[in-house]
This record gives structure tokens, C-alpha cells and sequence, in this order.
DNA sequence: TTGAGAGTGGGAATCATTATCAATAAGGAG
DNA sequence: CTCCTTATTGATAATGATTCCCACTCTCAA
């Protein structure tokens, strides 16, 4: 993947227009690093990305950006409790081939993210959302199911 | 509910002294208002409620105990992407009757705990669970489900 | 090409959480 | 009950992620 900006990042040309906002520089960068990296990042690590495209992109704006991003609904913001936020397109989330719950250990904050057993639970979890949906006068939009725990590694050391 | 710590935490006082700590009026304070309380308390909630009780406890023996507590696996913490953590006694969480997922707004972060639908969902999770378990050797121990949209206050704002 | 104003970088400010440390108090031994 | 060890504490400094601020820069419609 040299250098430049993939066809990824065009999509949003439109979207980012429609609604009076510029597509910089910084902006298709922190757009083609979302859409070639597969992990959840932080903004630190999509930070050290951008900065291997376009040096001179600044902290803030990667901070805003994603912000930005956030309110368009481009992407979906992760908590997994240590401490640091992740980002990951919706585009990506929304694909069938890519959404997936997480398996969390509570011990060295590893994620796994896992894509067995998904079919049932979206099939139930769709049939949640719409009875929320209704009964709270809520619009659901995205959800996240994260089971918390031991992974190997740590139970295993638990034990010594 | 004046004053005086209710019997609520006195069952952690075993299991504060078999693990060599000490029970403080601090760590009972903490407990009770952990006890008494229904909603997902942050740190700063906590330590509002404890001043009121015991007026000289500081920040910092809030931090502690919860990290303390979490360790000991009698609270779980919880994260709603606001940028401060919330805190609830597994004791509650494990406890059928008080069970909950949750709907989660991102515009205005409120929470809405649902206990409705939670049946089929838990069941779902339950089997879920199990293969994960085995497939990735990873000992779950609680799991998270929130959905995040906008509550019908934001909903009707955004529309305007 | 140009001007209005959206967007930027970098450093300061903020906010939640952690670490430090001298002083305090829990609780077992005597 | 008193003493002594040492876990615990409160105040405060330190940290780390995120947000704010502002003078300068760049985008893009006209």
C-alpha cells in the first residue's frame, strides 16, 4: 500500500461536502488509515499512522477529526476501559464480513475479537432493538456485546 | 436509611480479612453507598455520598477501594464512553432481580437501564458463553450489552 | 485568482485517575 | 487493655488522555 490515498477515502468526499465541511489533507489520511487497518486503534496509534502519510498532521486534528467523524456517523467509538478510546468505521462495522463482539480480559485489557456465534446473536439482538426501540422511543443505532474475563495467559498465571 | 452502615456490607468482611486487608470505615462507608444506591455510581458520585457519611475520606481512598473492590471481583466496572468510569457491586449484577443491559445516548450520554426483553438475550448469551469459552480458553466472568443511539429527546432536537 | 472562513498545529488547559509519602489507625500478640 | 507492626489514609503532586485556544494556513465557491 504506497503512499498514496486509497479509493477508500473518495466515498466521503460527498459526505463531508453535503454537510459544509472541507476534505483536507489530514482528513483523507486519517480516513485511509481506518479504512487499510483492520484493529481498533487509539488516537495515538491512528496519530503515528497519519504521521507516517503527512508528517506535519498535528495531535488536535486527529483528536477532531475523529470527533468530527464521530458526529457524521463515519465512525464508532470503542471503550474498553483502559483508559483509551478506539475508533473503527462504521462502513466497516455495518459489513456483515467484518462485525464482531469482543472478548475483553480484565486482567491485561487483551481484546479478542470474535465472529463465531455472531449470526444468532444479531438475529436476537435485532429482535431486541426493536422492541426497545418502541418501548423507549429510542433510535438505536449500533450496539456492542463485550464479554469480560480471564484470557488464557492470565488465568494461567492466577494459578501460580 | 440514617446514618449507621447497614448490614449490607458486613458480608465483605470476610472476605476483606482473608485476603490479609483491613476493614476500614472508609472501605464500609464505600460499600454501603455502593449498597444503598441504584444507579451506576462514577468515582465522584461516590465519593459525594461517602463525604456525606464520613466526611474526612478522601479521593484517593476512593480510587483505591474501587480498584480494591474490582480486584476482588465484588464490583464490576463499567464503561459508557463519557470519559469517567461507573462503578456497581457484582453482587447486584449477578442478581437476577436487579440484571440490567443498557441504551446508551451519544448525543446527550444519558442511560437507560432495561431489565425487559433481558430473558431471551441472557439465555442467548449463556450458550454463547460456553462455546466462547472453550474456543478461545477464556474464563468470562460478566458481560456488557449496550445499545447506543439517540434517546427521543436528542432525537426530536436533531430533527428541528 | 481571491477572500471568507473552515481547518490547522502546537502548546497550554482540563479532567479523571495514579503515585508518593508522612501521618494514622486496624487488629493480632501479649 | 495496651503495644506494635504495618496496612491504610489524606493531601498533594504527577500522569496521561483529551480538549481548548489562537494566530496562521489552506480550501473552494464565486
Amino acid at each position: 500500500m504506497p503512499g498514496g490515498f486509497g479509493k477508500g477515502s473518495v466515498w466521503c468526499h460527498g459526505r463531508f461536502r453535503g454537510y459544509g465541511y472541507r476534505m483536507t489533507v489530514s482528513r483523507q489520511a486519517i480516513l485511509d488509515v481506518l479504512n487499510t487497518t483492520v484493529k481498533h486503534l487509539s488516537a495515538e496509534d491512528i496519530y503515528h499512522e497519519v504521521h507516517k502519510i503527512h508528517p506535519s498532521s498535528g495531535m488536535s486534528t486527529v483528536y477532531r477529526t475523529l470527533e468530527l467523524l464521530s458526529r457524521l456517523k463515519l465512525v464508532f467509538k470503542f471503550d474498553f476501559g483502559d483508559g483509551r478510546a478506539r475508533y473503527e468505521l462504521n462502513k466497516r462495522l455495518e459489513n456483515k464480513e467484518y462485525h464482531h463482539h469482543h472478548l475483553v480480559c480484565i486482567n491485561c485489557q487483551r481484546v479478542i475479537d470474535y465472529t463465531d456465534f455472531i449470526e444468532d446473536e444479531v438475529e436476537l439482538l435485532k429482535k431486541t432493538e426493536k422492541g426497545l426501540s418502541k418501548k423507549y422511543n429510542f433510535k438505536i443505532m449500533r450496539h456492542i456485546l463485550q464479554f469480560y474475563g480471564l484470557c488464557n495467559r492470565c488465568e494461567e498465571k492466577g494459578k501460580e
